[in-house]
DNA sequence: CACGCTGTGTGCGCCAGCGCACAAAGCAAC
DNA sequence: GTTGCTTTGTGCGCTGGCGCACACAGCGTG
């Protein structure tokens, strides 16, 4: 943790006493930093130092934020955590950032952890200071943004599955996903297409493919798939899928009530 | 469950055949029919039917939108294409959503690209307008969302560099990215926790450090880890690190300059 | 109807990364 | 110094997915 001496290196210009004996300055966060001038002063006063010591956890999955947090000189890692223990960071944060997205955008909290990866310290807020935030804009905008926070949870998601699920498993979420997304159990969809939005081969397509038309779930013939036992997909896919699938439910309106 | 949609809902009332001939209801997609009645009137003037066939590219990588879309039946990928032109799909968008949030997000192009991935209808509506929207948030909500919009950025490349390269190269990714939130060349870290975070194992992590060591990129023991040749790492890791970099360095205010 | 193109099936050698097991090398505390 | 724990090093067999090669099956077109 010698992190936090080394706080003179940002500027180079200060003695390591100052830093430790005075607080931190706010502004080492690039975000608060660029906060322009009659926010910033409004902020100054709310904002709260804080340690940040290596492997403390600053939310957790599913649970409302009850601050954010902006790193000077600490990292924090956002990390999923699977069912089976097995992890995968899926984006790092610095002094450069913010911790507590989901606030802002609208959805209180994310399916992922945030842990702090290298000890250092940063500044927090109430939650509520940021909310007003998300408040403060028009509901058009509010609405675009929880889409976007459950966007960015299928994009998380996404990482998660290419780092620890096999072909057959994410074949199993990819059609699922495509199948909520259309109108009947049927896809357009050849396994070249399929291999190319898999990030796989077109082969490893088809063997798993094979098994699926196997066992039942699925028919298909030359860029054609019928989808027999959507059951029995879900049951063969990962995690992932169902993950989210509950975040856009939570984050967007119920899905059509139209008049 | 059944799909996000909502058509079986409005099938049960409409009939098949008028969404042929009369154009197709805007509110079919999820995001226009939960706007709220003002704008969504507002908008409805505005919004313009589109064919979406099968492979149509709605946008290219950094290359400002001049349309967002709503696809009511069709499905879209957005996917990295990489320089050897290997690709991942890093998010499916249909009716529940909206395609070019680049342009609320305050960035107005991606690194990715968007393609029609199951041909089908849907809206399309001028930049201009969603833009628009981003502008009538206050400034504090505009950075934090030019931020958050990097932060997918660099989501979305972790998702990619899960899939595509190899461990030596992801390590070399994190080292930096880590170098880069640090205060100095010294990270505090043990390959355990390293490995936790790209989803590894410990002794992979160890395997690709000692090639790293021995090259004379980095010292290490009990960790602690000094990086001692940046360039040397740079070389060695995928393009996944440049990606990111250059898209914080686009999206946010000229990262410290301060005094 | 033969041709050609696109899409699917299958086999084979190869290798990165996994899981496991264990050894050795710091560091800490008594 | 001895003991004990954490961190790093290394070996080994296994397997999922890759790259390649080729066979075959629909379907469209001339």
């Amino acid at each position: 943790m010698d992190n936090f001496d080394s706080v003179n290196g940002v500027d180079g210009v200060d003695k390591v006493d100052r830093v430790d004996s005075a607080d931190s300055d706010p502004r080492q966060n690039h975000l608060l930093a660029a906060l322009p001038a009659q926010e910033c002063s409004d902020w100054m006063a709310l904002l709260e130092p804080v340690d940040m010591p290596l492997g403390q956890v600053l939310y957790e999955p599913r649970v409302a934020l009850e601050y954010v947090y902006f790193p000077t000189t600490a990292i924090v890692s956002l990390l999923y955590v699977m069912e089976n223990g097995a992890s995968a960071e899926i984006a790092m944060v610095g002094n450069e950032g913010i911790v507590g997205i989901s606030l802002f955008m609208g959805g209180d909290s994310t399916p992922s952890r945030a842990v702090v990866q290298s000890g250092g310290k940063g500044y927090r807020l109430l939650a509520q200071v940021i909310k007003d935030e998300f408040n403060r804009a028009g509901p058009v905008l509010q609405l675009l943004l929880r889409y976007t926070q459950a966007l960015i949870t299928q994009m998380s998601q996404i990482a998660v599955c290419n780092r620890h699920h096999s072909v057959d498993q994410q074949l199993c979420r990819w059609l699922l996903q495509s199948l909520d997304r259309s109108q009947n159990n049927e896809l357009m969809m050849t396994q070249e297409l399929i291999a190319n939005m898999l990030g796989v081969r077109r082969e490893g397509v088809t063997e798993s493919a094979v098994k699926l038309q196997r066992a039942g779930f699925i028919r298909y013939a030359r860029g054609h798939i019928s989808v027999l036992n959507r059951t029995g997909l879900e049951r063969r896919t990962c995690e992932c899928y169902a993950v989210v699938k509950k975040e856009y439910e939570r984050l967007l309106p119920s899905p059509i009530k139209r008049a």
